[in-house]
DNA sequence: TTCAAGGTATACCGATCTGTATATTCAAGG
DNA sequence: CCTTGAATATACAGATCGGTATACCTTGAA
């Protein structure tokens, strides 16, 4: 965290702006002109306030990895303590927030397809995401008793991202109910 | 397939610095005078053969799906009968492949993540791969006898494209074998 | 021997890229 | 009242983008 962001409404404009289309078209396809213009935006206060395009991307990001974490929490909230139940909540946020996104995957998938230096600031909010994911998963097998919980949270990830990518290239057409139940079934059977 | 490529000996020195560069950096960010330049070549002669970007990239993925095929082919072929052991070769296959390939995940995936246009010619090959990993995996499922041949596909390739995106992410370190014991589980428990 | 083809070298085109400079407007706060 | 800051409009810089043009060289086959 460099120097902290000076968020005006002008600066939350460009944020969505550049949300939607980095989201749509991939990062390196959109300039920041396209960005300020869609924004209603001059290019100069883009600069004011972000910096450089690098961190507009990584703000891109954790905008995105934080409004995903309260979309979840809220779905949570209304679910029961069953371990079982919240996984199926998990996965049928993960649905949702796919619709609701026209479906063009998971956006930290999609970045770092285009970012290939480790290095590079988003790189932390990246895999932080899907750390997270997993450590989410494995406080559910935990509360559900199951013997290795990180190793169920492992096989559970790799339904929830198999879903992630197979449903955001319309490969397979019913991919998160069958990952859900999928991954409810080897909960179940673990513990 | 609008023209034939003349594959004359630099034609394929720019197919093999572009499938690297591509690859490595993702397609937007690498130029054509970095291709030309890497592969020992003038634009012109990159242009004589390909006419446009476009279609070289194209022709990058063709070529990677074309190996890759190969690839599991000639593992395949060493492989006895059991439709069990066969999708074991698949998952190892693809572990392999992952790791010659320096894990920077599939370039499929990578692809459609920077490609937004449906119309894109280069979109028929990424999902013609997908789909026939689902027609490879059902073929398996049949010769195990398997009730729903497709519906069990369909979930073994939700666990094959989950290990192809968290291993290509470093985000679970045993990705590889761990898919490939829970779809071998999976194929017997459906028979 | 001529001629076509694959190639090199080099220069250029217009567009777009990220980022900066300058000068101006407008509203809120001490 | 006067200053500060967030914004505008516009122009520009230097680099790189995909793609083209021109002239020349070399090699193998008719």
């Amino acid at each position: 965290m460099e120097t902290a962001i000076e968020w005006t409404p002008k600066a939350r404009a460009v944020l969505r702006a550049a949300g939607e289309l980095f989201y749509a078209q991939g990062i390196h396809a959109v300039g920041v002109d396209t960005i300020a213009e869609r924004a209603g935006v001059t290019k100069k206060t883009l600069y004011d306030r972000f910096g450089s395009k690098e961190r507009l991307v990584v703000e891109y990001l954790l905008d995105r990895d934080q409004r995903w974490r309260a979309f979840l929490a809220g779905r949570l909230d209304a679910t029961d303590d069953d371990p079982a139940a919240r996984l199926a909540t998990v996965f049928d946020a993960s649905a949702a927030w796919a619709v609701e996104n026209s479906g063009k995957g998971c956006a930290m998938i999609n970045a770092h397809a285009e970012i290939s230096d480790p290095n590079h600031p988003a790189y932390p909010v990246i895999v932080g995401q899907k750390r997270w994911m997993i450590e989410l998963f494995a406080g559910l097998a935990s509360a559900a008793d199951v013997p290795d919980p990180r190793g169920t949270a492992g096989a559970i990830m790799l339904l929830h991202e198999g879903a992630l990518v197979t449903a955001g290239m319309h490969a397979i057409d019913d991919a998160w109910p069958r990952a859900r139940d999928l991954a409810v079934d080897l909960l179940r059977r673990a513990a």
